[in-house]
RNA sequence: GGCGGAGUGGCCGAGUGGUUUAGGCAAGGGCCUGCAAAGCCCUCUACGCGGGUUCGAUUCCCGCCUCCGCCUCCA
């Protein structure tokens, strides 16, 4: 089987045959840099960054974009309430999530536009619906007229005459659910020059104008959260589908991530920040726990649920750590037919991580009965499969904590003196001696497994 | 009002028209160990409610209940 991919716009498994063969392109709507992200927006970024993989791990040159919204009216408000210039605000959170995306271990993407960088592509694009027909300047502000799309609605399902209302009810629109591409410019806030006067980017308006400038008119799949699907997507899909261009053939959505049942939103309050997370697990941990669900699923968080993950992954990180320590580091070998059949069936991670777990009890029976040769093999399936979904133990990404720097190697030349010290306390049946070695240890964070291949020692969380 | 999603064993979380019915965590028993830890083996087991289709449904259909999301900024 090949990958296929559940996509919105048909509500349907389809095969994923890219534009381009062997290529792929993937435009992810990225944050609205009003605030911290929380471990919603991250579930979303980790999402796109296990699709990526896996088609770059399957063969494909992959061209990832994600786009920063850096204007918008919340960023504006909390800017002015703030008392700081609206662009600082958006910077200082576009460092924040880009600090975030890159704790959990997602790939750079290739190309991270900003949606202020992109006004004369947004110029030319509402010009050409102008022209077209599907457009006008009314009262400061330019419109996309709905009535205009034939097929507008088709992603979400909605039909036009049922939606409640457009977004606002703009005394100079013609028809109310006809949706903003330029907010007319006004006092105070900033603005920039168009044929139809000065104003400022609408939301939707911004990512098809980035998608199309760095993947084309044309291109292959189109991610976000389950809440863009409309208006967001609907939108973006009717205006570049107006204006004659292809834009995209896949539209994948992802699932929330809920506290008390609820969607986790600022409106809300009930967000749950990346930086008050990372306090408590570490980042790997947290990305285990955000991809063990299924993308379209819910996550309903708990404390529970997230020490379980870290449960989860310390079997299989734990795992290859014993064989590195055993037999040496294995070199990432094969991935196993489950895995792949997993990931291709609509980047099935459960599955995937069930896979991985079987080869962990295979490798850990194999260190039992001290097949190293075994042992490599399934270590080295473990790193490939982990590094698909970005969790490998050894990778450079989760290892660092443990690199060779001068600390650590004066710390293991400390713990290797006092497990040669327990050795010989043990060698003389003094246990009581020897307990006292493994305890003080113990007690400053690092764990001693005595195995047939000799004491081995981790460091806890690293 | 329109559109859409969910309800699975102690917990998290997959999946399927039946016969071997994920995986993890936790619990109990065992093996191993000087003791431990880790590991391995075994045990416990479900499918919101009521109908229907069927030889047989958790899985399909209908109805109901409960919860959630979108239709307004939102991953």
């Amino acid at each position: 089987m090949s990958l296929h991919l559940y996509d919105t716009a048909t509500r349907s498994l389809r095969e994923f045959v890219p534009l381009w063969l062997g290529r792929a392109s993937i435009y992810v709507c990225g944050a609205t840099v009003q605030g911290v992200p929380h471990i919603g927006h991250v579930r979303s970024a980790l999402n796109y960054d296990v699709l990526r993989r896996w088609l770059i791990a399957t063969g494909y040159d992959v061209t990832y974009v994600r786009n920063v919204t850096d204007i918008d009216d919340k960023i504006l408000a909390k800017a002015a309430e703030a008392g700081r210039p609206w662009w600082e605000w958006a910077y200082t959170h576009e460092r924040a999530f880009e600090d975030a995306y890159t704790a959990l271990g997602t790939l750079p993407p290739s190309a991270l536009p900003r949606a202020t960088g992109h006004v004369p592509q947004m110029v030319e694009l509402m010009q050409r619906l102008v022209d077209r027909g599907h457009a006008y300047a009314a009262g400061g502000d330019v419109y996309l007229a709905v009535h205009t799309v034939p097929d507008y609605g088709a992603l979400s399902g909605q039909r036009i005459e049922e939606v409640s209302q457009g977004e606002s009810a703009a005394a100079a629109k013609r028809d109310p659910r006809d949706f903003t591409l330029w907010k007319g410019a006004r006092l105070g806030e900033p603005s920039w020059p168009t044929p139809w006067g000065p104003g400022r980017p609408g939301w939707h308006l911004e990512c098809s104008a980035m998608a199309t400038t760095y993947l084309g008119p044309e291109f292959d799949i189109h991610g976000g959260g389950l809440d863009l699907i409309f208006p967001h997507h609907e939108n973006e899909r009717a205006q570049s589908r107006a204006a004659g261009d292809g834009f995209a053939r896949y539209w994948l959505h992802n699932g929330w991530v809920t506290l008390s049942g609820e969607k986790m939103s600022k409106s809300l309050g009930n967000t749950l920040s990346i930086p008050a997370t990372l306090r408590r697990v570490r980042p790997v941990e947290l990305r285990y726990y955000l991809i063990a669900a299924h993308y379209r699923s819910a996550i309903e968080y708990s404390d529970g649920a997230l020490a379980e993950a870290v449960a989860g992954y310390r079997r299989i990180e734990s795992f290859v750590h014993r064989v590195r320590e055993r037999c040496g580091a294995p070199e990432p070998g094969i991935w196993c037919v489950d895995f792949v059949a997993a990931m291709d069936d609509d980047l099935g991670t459960p599955a995937a991580l069930a896979a991985i777990h079987g080869t962990v009890r295979e490798g850990n029976c194999a260190l039992d009965a001290g097949d190293h040769a075994a042992a490599m093999a399934a270590g080295g399936s473990v790193r490939a499969m982990t590094a698909v979904l970005g969790l490998d133990p050894l990778s450079e990404q989760w290892r660092a904590a443990s690199g060779s720097d001068v600390r650590s190697l004066a710390l293991t030349s400390l713990v290797e003196g006092l497990l040669a010290e327990r050795a010989q306390a043990r060698a003389r049946r003094d246990f009581a001696a020897a307990d006292a070695v493994r305890g003080r240890l113990l007690a400053a964070g690092i764990a001693v497994e005595d195995t047939p291949d000799g004491p081995v020692w981790t460091v806890k969380g690293s």
